[in-house]
DNA sequence: ATGCACCCCGTACCATACTACGGTGTCAAG
DNA sequence: CTTGACACCGTAGTATGGTACGGGGTGCAT
């Protein structure tokens, strides 16, 4: 039934060293620790790391995934606190995607403007880059 | 005519520290050194740090800043070599904002589920994020 | 000539999320 | 009982893009 941290880093799809990582950082609960010293996890502790792992790819840091953690298990919090991270988390997402479509249109804009050929002292990008103010 | 590095720094918006790491890493040349040891620049020298600004406004990392300057310097090099690495970098923002496009849906279907009040042992967010595989 | 702003250098530090290393101890199979 | 795989710990290194600090030297104005 307990699994040593290797097992639960294999189940997970990661390294022994970022379960150990997660632990100093808190995002862990400390596991049983029998004479030996080695770390005995309950099979919920693959569960504990696919969280971080689901919140990770949603795009939560590290301290944001430590503050759904604590809300978690936080008698007196409500969903609507959960939800509030999400919906920071979107808006957040979305900022990024309006800066990354900015990016995007200045760069077509340049791309479009140079026909190759010329040697890169003619090149309308780089002067487009390099031209004073 | 000849500017010292903290006017360099003034007129570009940025710490004398930067300016110095740029020439560390290799993307400012370095500047005539009288006696003094003092840098001396070219009143050019304000638009290397406006090439590097703009550059890393439109998603380019220094690394890469570094090889459209060195793109810039070769004669051998052409224009299209420039547009390559310009349509690479489009690739690039186009996967970012792919991937940011994902992660805002799954939030969004999470957020959806959610009605709040609850409190957050029976979050439906939270149990989507922490449920086995 | 004296003060103050400015410059020099090397090094260390910030956040982020790990990853690697070295030296040692333990468990389980043969 | 030995051997090999696995675990322990603390520290340091990776990449990115700077920022800060400490101890010193310089240049210009008053």
């Amino acid at each position: 039934m307990a699994l040593t941290i290797g097992r639960v880093a294999v189940q997970c799809g990661v390294g022994v060293e970022t379960i150990r990582f997660y632990e100093r950082e808190g995002l862990i609960a400390q596991p049983a620790r029998p004479e030996s010293g080695f770390r005995k996890y309950p099979p919920d502790a693959v569960r504990w790391v696919r969280f971080i792992q689901r919140s990770k790819a949603l795009g939560f840091s590290l301290r944001e995934i430590r503050e759904l953690l604590s809300l978690r298990v936080d008698s007196a919090a409500t969903c609507d606190a959960v939800k509030g991270r999400a919906e920071a988390k979107i808006a957040d997402i979305e900022k990024k995607i309006g800066h990354l479509r900015e990016m995007k249109q200045a760069l077509v804009k340049l791309t479009v403007a140079c026909r190759g050929k010329r040697p890169t002292s003619e090149c309308p990008i780089l002067e487009a880059l390099g031209d004073g103010d």
